[in-house]
DNA sequence: GCCGTTTTCGGCCCGACTGTTTTCAGTCG
């Protein structure tokens, strides 16, 4: 784990156990905002001279850091965890249980964890608490069987599809006349906590009514006149607002968030004797959109990829941050000569309905076995196919590529003569991810360096959910980027979304170029290119740093440079 | 604990829903 995480894991930690007890909430908030400002930071906060020029922190949290670089511990942290039982962090994941009941069932019941949790319940204990009624210790029970099986936050990639599908469901019943999907969702972030769905509609009843009974719903959490939330037999929860349409906008805007962006605007509209919340922003009475809102607190309309209150408030006018349309080519995808499944005719058919100028065939190297990775004798045949393919097929132009493994060592599969045949070569990193921080650098540096080289793939290796991939040092790796020339893929594969966004906006603000491209193995793998284009969105992204948008004759020039 | 387009001290976002209460605290987003 790299410091910045190990450290932003600790004053997570640290808000929670003064949540617990009972300190003010301002100085909880604070030590959350300085681990959430840990975690996006892209340098190695051992590498910052002054620590204190990181928005939100301030002295005190400056010189914790500093002691636990030095040393590798933190005092404050060690007497804080220590003051409480550690089991009690896991008690405040639970549903429903804040700091003060955590406080008052481990002071009260003696629970210390989520074992003697439930074992109070069992035994009644809790139940002689006051205010421990039969339907909360149903509501914690619930939230525990939960909480057992359903731990992690769920891929963009399986939520978008899910919510489309709700809206589609309820948005064609009677007196509907506005549905969109809101929150983490709408900002495009990689892994999503819950599906938020706001809606207008002149029977209120009838929507709420339907969605709570719809037959993918597990269980109903909350149910009143303009709010229901559900859990889904997936596991995922849905809240559903019901708000008038007048005040779309401003709920939209509200339920949109991040919460840190909109603490920032109400501090603005407060500042200028204005009130923002989710019905509009007063005096003004202004309410319908989003954008009449920003302009009435003198900002431009910000899209909701970067609301995260990181820079965005610093926009003088709307950033023109690429979409779908922008890109003209993919640069990565396979077929059966590795483990494809389009040949590539159909990869070609499907390049020219999406209006791509060009694709490129990148099937694997030789250590790839188990992906029927290409030996240089077959990849010396499979480039022939690919050329005559290309003179044969119109409309398209058709690269003979590879994606060649980037070996532990920071040397590639393939020799410099054979990858001198090539059109395109795309370096990637596939085994040995687990490999030091350092030796990492090393590795990716070798490849960005290597003159046959345009594109680094899915660059840490990463799997979300599941592999934390390599931790290279990003800022130099930015730096040689931009040196060789060479871009930094962004993988659009929902399970991979690597470089991640904080990444993409280092690279973009660094200079270098990267690469949006989907690795497509199957057909439908080409729709996974709207992940891609969010999570580059979430890095500032503009056509301008993408070299998918470039035209045919510019990309052309581009990659004979090497 | 952090911060400053009135501030280095005195603030720090705001409303809905639930459950257990006779008027509201706690939690959530």
């Amino acid at each position: 784990m790299s410091t910045n995480t190990e450290l932003a894991k600790m004053f997570h930690t640290m808000a929670t156990v003064l949540e617990i007890m009972g300190e003010n909430a301002f100085k909880v908030n604070a030590n959350s905002k300085v681990a959430r400002a840990l975690e996006d930071l892209v340098e190695d906060v051992a590498t910052i001279e002054d620590v204190t020029t990181i928005p939100g922190v301030g002295k005190s949290s400056a010189k914790k850091i500093a002691q636990y670089i030095e040393s590798g511990e933190m005092f404050e942290y060690q007497q804080l965890i220590a003051s409480i039982p550690h089991g009690l962090l896991d008690v405040m994941n639970v549903q429903g249980l804040g700091p003060k009941t955590v406080r008052r069932l481990w002071q009260e019941a003696d629970v210390t964890d989520i074992p003697s949790l439930r074992e109070a319940i069992e035994n009644g204990r809790l139940a002689s608490l006051p205010r421990m009624g039969k339907k909360t210790i149903e509501n914690i029970t619930q939230s525990l069987d939960f909480l057992a099986t359903n731990a992690n936050r769920t891929r963009l990639g399986v939520v978008l599809p899910i919510a489309e599908n709700l809206i589609a469901q309820l948005k064609v019943l009677k007196g509907v006349t506005n549905m969109r999907y809101a929150g983490s969702l709408r900002r495009g972030k990689e892994t999503i906590g819950d599906i938020d769905i706001l809606a207008s509609t002149d029977e209120p009843k009838l929507l709420t009514d339907t969605f709570c009974a719809m037959s993918d719903v597990e269980k109903i959490l909350a149910q009143g006149d303009t709010k229901c939330s559900v859990r889904l037999d997936v596991g995922l929860q849905v809240d559903m607002r019901v708000v008038d349409v007048v005040k779309f906008g401003a709920a939209l805007l509200y339920f949109t968030g991040s919460k840190e962006h909109n603490i920032v605007l109400r501090e603005r509209a407060i500042k200028q004797d204005k009130k923002l919340n989710e019905y509009g922003l007063d005096p003004s009475n202004l309410s319908e959109t989003e954008e009449v809102i920003y302009a009435d607190l003198g900002m431009p309309w910000i899209p909701p990829e970067v609301r995260e209150d990181h820079g965005e408030f610093a926009c003088n006018e709307t950033p023109m941050f690429i979409t779908s349309k922008d890109i003209l080519c993919d640069l990565h995808c396979h077929t059966p000569g590795s483990d494809g499944h389009m040949s590539i005719e159909e990869l070609a058919t499907i390049a020219i309905a999406r209006g791509f100028h060009t694709i490129a065939v990148t099937d694997h190297s030789q250590s790839q076995g188990q992906a029927n990775g290409l030996k240089p004798d077959r990849l010396r045949t499979h480039i022939d196919l690919i050329r005559e393919k290309n003179e044969t097929i119109s409309g398209v132009t058709i690269l003979a590529g590879s994606e060649v493994d980037i070996l532990p060592d920071g040397t590639l599969d393939y020799d410099d003569e054979l990858l001198a045949m090539l059109d395109i070569v795309v370096a990637s990193p596939h085994a040995a991810l687990q490999q030091s921080p350092e030796d990492a650098t090393k590795r990716l540096l070798a490849a960005i360096e290597h003159p046959l080289v345009h594109i680094i793939g899915h660059p840490t290796g990463r799997i979300i959910n599941k592999r934390k991939g390599l931790e290279p040092d990003i800022p130099t790796l930015v730096a040689a980027a931009v040196e060789c020339d060479t871009a930094l893929e962004l993988n659009a594969n929902s399970y991979r979304l690597d470089l991640k966004d904080t990444h993409v906006r280092a690279a973009c603000e660094g200079g270098a170029v990267i690469a949006i491209n989907t690795d497509a193995h199957r057909p439908e793998d080409f729709d996974q290119l709207q992940y891609g284009i969010l999570t580059a969105r979430r890095g500032w992204a503009e056509p301008k740093n993408c070299i998918n948008c470039l035209e045919h004759d510019e990309l052309q020039t581009w990659l004979l440079r090497k």
